[in-house]
RNA sequence: GGCCCGUUGGUCAAGCGGUUAAGACUCCGCCCUUUCACGGCGGCAACACGGGUUCGAGUCCCGUACGGGUCACCA
């Protein structure tokens, strides 16, 4: 029909929709066999909620022996940075989300938007040829005003209906614009009539009712690149996807898409639209969106640096997608997640508020799991990036290291105290001499610890008749029952109950007992009140460290 | 403002016309215990509001309120 005003705009020659569709092949997968996509930009920043949705992909992927690819939307050259795709990898890495194509090239490439300009124009050409799309010569400076006009109007704001000033422009006009060399960009000429409905299927919403779209959208702008909406067409088309997994910001413009998809005579995928990440928005008390701007924790690189491993942020973002994870987790506890039976359809739709608490507790059962060895590997490789001083101490002695990751490790009831990387440095600091505080040095005598100073003399006497006669008998080679019983031998020469019950029947009879005599031991050994298993630690630190400790 | 989506304890959430309205995180208490943690037991605490429909409504319908999204040559 409109071959004139094709061949004006598109100069080049360019290859037919059909040649197109077979060198873009279907793809042979088993039946069911879901195609994602991770389709993002590269801003040099990955939203929690990007990779949240990479997972749902991946996840759905896997499910039915799929793929996901992934794609470069890099449409916008204003907001693209240099080393978007490292920070895209990496934010993926933070989830050990693999990709089966796209990284490296495929049998659909290229997978570079900015690639891929001859197969939008040869589409967009298709759609000018069959009168589905015009030159719009509208300045942005016309169409804010128009924008003004309409808010004054109360009307609509867009490009449709009488607003559409280019959409019925003679022919002759628009070739001799085209050839005097105007700037002009690509409009879709839009069937859609909001008064009518459509009916879309959402994966994860169900049945949505939607008004048409009747808005004349920029398919390919002043430069030629295309926008998001006429690529995602294309591309989601040609690449053969089946699930389009992203935020609900989109459903919005869901209409505009399914009508190109039919303008374009394409079969569209399925959608799934999910709800995004929210927190408590500490100045008004409201839920809101995570906020790039204001949240340091929308950035995946937030819980890369806290030192979060992968699989517990998994582990977690699972427990928001589909809440009966938790539950198949306490059947399954050491069941690969890839195992679990994820459900797009118990998604919710409104969105989950991100909660860092519940974050650190499913981390600390993850972390809690591992080997002393895993915990070793992943606690240097943190270290190594973001704690120079740490990394250093672990790496000098790995077996010192991984024997102090060991303890209370294993076995039904291991001690969750680590939820993140971050918190090696603070739980193990005592491991390390020079972290290693001296309390009796520090302090003084008779120091906070009130194991019952009225009745001792204050002055710390008994702290040092404790740690005198302990190092004497103490060794090395005693077993836990052994090591015990040496510390209740010291304990009523000293006046203090060897006996926990026996002392809480008679308190008044003693100056302090077993525990308080410990506490003394332990303060000097670990520089705390509080620790794992003092007879593991002193196993790991050795009879010459705690000797020189007990010494002060 | 138009259009769209949503609303069950503080948080994540089961529930799908008849339930004592699950469970998990947080918090509190108790038990275990040489400390801490772990673990065990118990507790606090919810269907946004108003109308319908129905013998019966968290569950269905309509309003209201509140929250979110979207109305770019950004994605």
């Amino acid at each position: 029909m409109s071959t004139t005003l094709a061949n004006t705009i598109f100069t080049q020659p360019l290859a037919s929709a059909a040649e197109l569709e077979s060198k873009y092949p279907l793809r042979s997968l088993p039946e069911g066999a879901a195609v994602t996509r991770f389709a993002p930009s590269p801003t040099g920043f990955m939203h929690i909620g990007n990779v949240l949705g990479a997972f749902v992909d991946r996840l759905l992927a896997d499910q039915t022996d799929g793929v996901l690819y992934l794609r470069l939307e890099d449409t916008d050259k204003k907001r693209e940075v240099a080393d978007g795709a490292a920070a895209i990898l990496s934010g993926l890495n933070a989830l050990e989300i693999s990709l089966d194509e796209g990284v490296d090239g495929g049998a659909y490439a290229p997978y570079t938007q900015s690639q891929r300009r001859e197969i939008y124009h040869a589409f967009a050409k298709q759609l000018v040829e069959d009168g589905l799309a015009y030159p719009c010569f509208c300045t942005s400076e016309q169409l804010e005003h128009m924008r003004d006009e309409q808010d004054t109007a109360g009307v609509n704001k867009g490009y449709y209906g009488q607003w559409a000033k280019c959409r019925c422009m003679p022919e002759a006009e628009q070739l001799r614009r085209l050839q005097a060399g105007e700037s002009y960009t690509l409009r879709l000429r839009s069937p859609g009539d909001a008064a009518r409905k459509i009916i879309v299927q959402d994966m994860i919403r169900g049945k949505l009712e939607l008004p048409e779209y009747d808005m004349d959208v920029v398919l390919l702008k002043a430069d030629g690149i295309p926008t998001y909406h006429f690529a995602h067409v294309v591309d989601d088309h040609l690449m053969r996807t089946s699930h389009v997994v992203r935020g609900d910001e989109w459903l919005a413009t869901l209409p505009l898409h399914v009508q190109l998809f039919g303008l374009l005579r394409f079969k569209p995928p399925k959608y799934a639209h999910i709800a995004p990440l929210m927190k408590i928005d500490s100045e008004t008390g409201g839920k809101r969106k995570l906020s790039k701007r204001k949240d340091p924790e929308a950035a995946v690189s937030f819980f890369t640096a806290q030192g979060y491993p992968a699989a517990a942020l998994r582990e977690y973002l699972l427990t928001l997608l589909n809440s009966n994870f938790e539950e198949w987790r306490r059947a399954n506890p050491t069941e690969d997640l890839a195992k679990f039976p994820f459900s797009l359809k118990k998604m919710s739709s409104s969105g989950a508020l991100f909660d860092l608490q519940k974050l650190d507790d499913v981390s600390k059962t993850v972390i809690s799991r591992m080997t002393a060895e895993e915990v070793y590997a992943q606690a240097l490789a943190w270290a190594s990036e973001y704690d120079a001083e740490l990394a250093a101490l672990l790496a000098r002695d790995a077996d010192f290291a991984t024997a102090m990751f060991a303890i209370d490790r294993g076995g039904k009831k291991p001690r969750k105290d680590i939820a993140r990387w971050s918190q090696v440095r603070e739980a193990y600091a005592y491991f390390y001499d020079c972290f290693h505080e001296n309390l009796y040095s520090s302090s003084g005598a008779g120091w906070g610890y009130g194991y019952s100073d009225g009745s001792g003399d204050g002055s710390g006497n008994d702290w040092l008749k404790i740690l005198k006669n302990y190092s004497e008998v103490y060794s090395a080679k005693d077993d836990k029952e052994t090591w015990f019983e040496k510390i209740k031998s010291i304990c009523e020469p000293l006046g203090f109950c060897s006996d926990v019950k026996s002392y809480k029947a008679e308190p008044d009879k003693w100056k302090g007992h077993v525990g308080d005599v410990s506490s003394v031991i332990r303060m000097m050994v670990t520089g705390r009140e509080n620790s794992p298993d003092l007879w593991a630690v002193m196993q790991v630190l050795g009879e010459d460290e705690v000797l020189r400790r007990l010494k002060g």
